[in-house]
DNA sequence: AAGTGGTCTAGACCACTAC
DNA sequence: TAGTGGTCTAGACCACTTC
């Protein structure tokens, strides 16, 4: 008789929740228009703000939503797809003319352990820092930094050397350039790369305008030369306004929605 | 005096928690290993246990924790590591003698929105969806549906042109690996990727041993014939325990963590 | 000062697993 | 049946943005 579904899979609220509101913000919102606030979202479908949240964050999570404290709940817009390096066709260093990225800072730090194994360098064995970020429509959707062993590039000389010492202190930025344009000294022998989930800490999440914990794609890059791993990357990109291209240098349509 | 820091930074307690439950994990846990249930862990750290159930939920999905519903929240091993596909080198139709699939199902069905988009066909008009699974260590890892548009591979009957009329019922796997076959016929003039964030539909939870809106990293393949998309994969893997790895050829060593 | 989302609490009950 | 994590509630207070 046409009797839908006896009970037989009681869905959480919360992800029915979701499904109600994600066909909402397709049919009655335009992207950019402010929802009602939590509590009286909550009140309206008749559920805990706690629940009402729980529905609010995977639908952020999933992109379509952005939350931010003090102002309100907005329509996102459709993710940007931002390329990273194409595979095919030759590998080039980071920083090379036209890339996508702005050189921050530099400075000479004891590598974080995962990344002094990829270089296989010693854990307390200080090397160059390279902060670069990268701006797509006027918001910043990625922070990175550049991990390059002190004899990848000996020309350059690190903080304890007395850069500071000898002529002046240079600018962080200058310093960047310097490690940035030893490195294009090197014949780049071939990259890979590999993507996963994390979240920001904290400093990351200022950068990217978001709280700390949010969730990130973050994209390790080993740059190799003779065999050896001659510099590691570590990229973080909001997961939430970004999709990652990895095109084709032969199909660089674009792939809209 | 060394005052360590006059509380200008009021840090989240699940912040804070979720901090002091890495190193816990790091020093004290060995993989595998079942923590104690999140009642007791609440009561140990003097927070409610919605605050630690916060913390929890961070340490999983960056992978450190396992939480299972009836069994407990174990220690997890490090996120392996998925080759998706080697971008450099040649393209490779799916289903090529000794990928990492298994090939399970076949259906013809509509093309969800931004499927038939990359397509270039009609929302309604029926495709080939071919569904397979990856596993890893015993775990499945991801699962896929790659869609295939009728005119791609005109010599495979759609289930509307009576499969099952002539001949009697195939098997759903044997029509998947008709598809397959029939693909690799075509010449593959190239491909690109897109990776992003997403969770988990209903039926994708349910094969990858998760609840549904588990975050998943969603990996859109279009695959290209004459310039023209013939074919489009979406394939969802589990953020929680998967590092993609977009290694090149000529780079094949381990990446180790 | 008013209004927003973010954090936190102390409970309750449910769905699932394993014994 | 006992024990686990998952869902849900009704409230409180805090940090932040805006006016």
């Amino acid at each position: 008789m046409g009797t839908t579904q006896l009970e037989t899979v009681p869905e959480p609220k919360y992800w029915h929740l979701k499904t109600v509101l994600s066909e909402a913000l397709d049919s009655e919102f335009a992207v950019g228009e402010i929802l009602p606030n939590e509590r009286e979202l909550a009140a309206r479908f008749g559920v805990a703000r706690a629940t009402l949240r729980q529905a609010l964050e995977q639908l952020e999570l999933e992109g379509r939503l952005q939350r931010r404290r003090g102002v309100g709940t907005t329509v996102a817009p459709p993710r940007v797809g931002v390329d990273v390096g194409s595979e095919s066709g030759p590998h080039t260093w980071p920083g090379a003319p036209g890339d996508a990225w702005h050189t921050d800072d530099h400075a000479c730090v004891a590598a974080p352990s995962t990344v002094a194994q990829l270089l296989d360098v010693d854990t307390e064995a200080p090397v160059h820092a390279v902060r670069r970020s990268r701006m797509t429509g006027g918001q910043q959707v990625a922070s990175e930094i550049l991990y390059v062993p002190a004899d990848t590039v000996p020309a350059v000389p690190t903080d304890a050397e007395g850069a500071e010492g000898a002529g002046g202190t240079t600018h962080p930025t200058a310093r960047a350039r310097t490690v940035l344009r030893a490195l294009h000294q090197c014949e780049l022998g071939g990259q890979d790369r590999t993507v996963e989930l994390g979240s920001a800490r904290a400093d990351d999440a200022r950068r990217l305008d978001r709280l700390p914990g949010a969730p990130v794609l973050v994209v390790t890059t080993r740059y190799l030369v003779d065999g050896r791993t001659a510099a590691v990357s570590l990229a973080t990109y909001r997961a939430d306004t970004c999709r990652l291209s990895f095109s084709d240098g032969d199909a660089m349509s674009l792939m809209a929605s």
